[in-house]
DNA sequence: TATCTTTAGTGAATTATTTCTCAGTCAGAA
DNA sequence: TTCTGACTGAGAAATAATTCACTAAAGATA
């Protein structure tokens, strides 16, 4: 995806984008250890990877370090989050209702991450009313355009059958919505607008079975 | 044709088998809408990708392809399983049988893309013993080794909390897996010939963030 | 049959990403 | 204060990945 918000400049890559939140999610790590500093090097044998990648990525947004002491993890985390733009709390929608819909409404990794879902769709009669993860309750899906306008929301987990996907998909994003996490096996057709991120369980596996001989 | 990942010939990118398991997924879907031949094109564009990527990429491989026809779906899926390893059922052990757990103990797409969960394994005593998934019973994490050996398993699902992911990673490796799908969100810390892959929606969520303004 | 259109496979060119290397800075020790 | 080791930031170099552009083959059509 193109990044325009620096017109003239180059924009920084996705790819770099990808890794700050592992990044940040390391250094949070470290700072409940009681770690107040660390280097792109520990950072990096944590990782996995090199620590000249971790100075370049960090780079391309300001300097956060200090030469021959390293990072300031409280610091650095507090610069990713609004770098990332996760200093405010996401409101964000839920999509299906089911065995998955409900272990995402119950994680409680959310809150401290800088989104909460506010709202869990379904359209199955049988569910909606029922409560939901922490104090909510499924709501119709056809109700889906009153609660994108009451909470502002921008982004939605699918928790759905891949034979519903693409069809949630246009109706979230007939509402409004631009930001997509989908569950569904299923590779979504949307307006070049509407960034939709996958996370298919199968094709890790996949990826992996090819290196087990 | 190439002969992959044959002696002192040049390894297949990581990154090109990574997309396999998507091209397949999308070669599926095909297939049950009733076509039988594809483009490079065609399934470029269904994917948001170039032609030329996948012409490359399939090019590492072999010839699967006919000049001006396209490609046979049915048999291109039949060559991908093959790349990928995924031609026979490989057992798979879940450790954690919590609301994650048990998503992904009911998960369905898992038996048709060549994958079984054969245990379903817990430390919580007040859940060992109770049934999920489909016929299977919790057991206890204990009991891990007398697991492994029974069904010869190379390949562990983590759904368990991230304070518990490195001791349970540490264990699965000790008792022989080599492949671990960690849900938790933590970078595990594992030997060389061990290879882990990652889910983690906030990752994925603070990714979108980015490009929210 | 000749011609036209479509499409795969591929080496070359281009673009993107990672790693290397080193000058400069910092903190602590002597 | 001066020296030493640790570390960042950044330009240059090296690698990797993607796209281009072309050849050749297949099937359709005139």
């Amino acid at each position: 995806m193109k990044d325009e918000r620096a017109p003239g400049k180059a924009p920084i890559p996705d790819i770099v984008i990808g890794r700050l939140p592992v990044y940040l999610r390391t250094l949070r790590l470290l700072a409940v250890e009681g770690r107040e500093v660390t280097s792109s090097q520990e950072l990096g044998e944590h990782l996995g990877i090199s620590s000249a990648q971790i100075r370049k990525d960090l780079s391309h947004f300001g300097e956060f370090g200090k030469q021959g002491t390293g990072y300031n993890i409280a610091f650095l985390c507090q610069q990713l989050q609004k770098i990332l733009n996760v200093d405010t709390i996401w409101p964000v929608i839920l999509v299906g209702a089911g065995s998955l819909g409900t272990a995402i409404a119950n994680y409680q990794e959310f809150e401290s991450s800088g989104f909460r879902i506010v709202s869990v769709l379904d359209e199955d009669t049988q569910k909606i009313g029922k409560p939901i993860g922490d104090g909510l309750r499924i709501e119709d899906f056809a109700d889906l355009n009153q609660q994108v306008e009451e909470s502002n929301v921008k982004i939605a987990v699918m928790a759905v059958p891949a034979y519903a996907a693409q069809r949630v998909a246009s109706q979230l994003i007939e509402a409004g919505l631009s930001s997509i996490l989908c569950y569904a096996p299923i590779t979504l057709a949307v307006p070049s607008h509407v960034r939709v991120e996958y996370i298919d369980p199968v094709v890790h596996f996949q990826h992996m079975t090819y290196y087990l001989r």
